[in-house]
DNA sequence: AAAAAATAGATTGTATACAATTTAATTGTC
DNA sequence: GACAATTAAATTGTATACAATCTATTTTTT
């Protein structure tokens, strides 16, 4: 007793799906290497908005890569006990955190600019479908933004 | 000091962060709907898989949603203790556990069938754009299988 | 300026993820 | 047929995610 409607339940028509499992898959395609750096897919990330930017606050790290103080609080604690950031309160506003790299932190860029291009190797798509997909991706996340 | 090579490491140059992103935030924005049914993500696309075809092991179950047993296993046994699902050995392998719904897990696709709309009205692609994800997605998806 | 509302970050509790290991059963090899 | 190798699921340990709440400031209102 198979519906019409059942249609719109198959995975293969809910572009959630793929969303959700691509993003999980690429994240576990970076763990090799990124294991080489002793570091996880979500410490990574946070070091690169910061090796783009020094001195953030936890609220605008979260901003840039979609996360809570929830996640990035013990997050970027553990990365401070590794010695690649430090915290420091600023002055105009005692709420305030400002997160900063360490000198080994600086360093930690150039050994992990070799991993990007590895794992797009992995990714299997023509240079324009990768433009395609990448901008296609950004516009649903400016979307999100929304509301 | 910025070196010309630091264009590879900003996060607007990665394929990954976008979709590392995106799949999380728009299972973010199943949650509201799935709260309702007391559902996880999670929990719900192991459900749709079953509502597609009933009775599979927890090892196909895991081909379909790139899953392991360490995710499945407590999830699975979740959703047995709220009664949407039943575990049984199969007798020609007494390893294998086939997974199957109840009654009641059967009852529930009627309710989750509103809530794929609801999220894709979220999406702020035209339909064309959106066709053209889902179609990049699932070629990342098959590109991963293959190593 | 005092009280109320808002904000930044930390904390708590629940639910994934996943690598690595373990256990039990099955299959392949000699 | 015994034994090694493989396989399915469970278990263990670590690291996210995130909603909800809490605490300490800061801002806004009155």
């Amino acid at each position: 007793m198979t519906n019409y409607g059942d249609e719109i339940l198959k995975l293969s028509n809910q572009i959630c799906f793929p969303l959700y499992a691509s993003g999980k898959e690429i994240v576990r395609k970076y763990q090799p290497y990124l294991d080489k750096l002793n570091l996880t897919y979500t410490q990574y990330i946070v070091l690169m908005v910061l090796w783009e930017n020094d001195c953030l606050s936890v609220k605008e790290i979260g901003n840039r890569i979609y996360l809570d103080s929830g996640t990035l609080t013990p997050l970027i604690n553990k990365l401070v006990s590794k010695g690649y950031l430090k915290k420091e309160k600023t002055k105009h506003d005692e709420r305030e955190l400002i997160i900063s790299l360490t000198e080994e932190g600086k360093k930690l860029k150039e050994d992990a600019k070799s991993i990007p291009p590895l794992v797009a190797s992995k990714v299997k798509l023509t240079q324009e479908e990768a433009a395609t997909l990448y901008t296609l991706l950004y516009k649903v996340l400016e979307g999100f933004k929304d509301e």
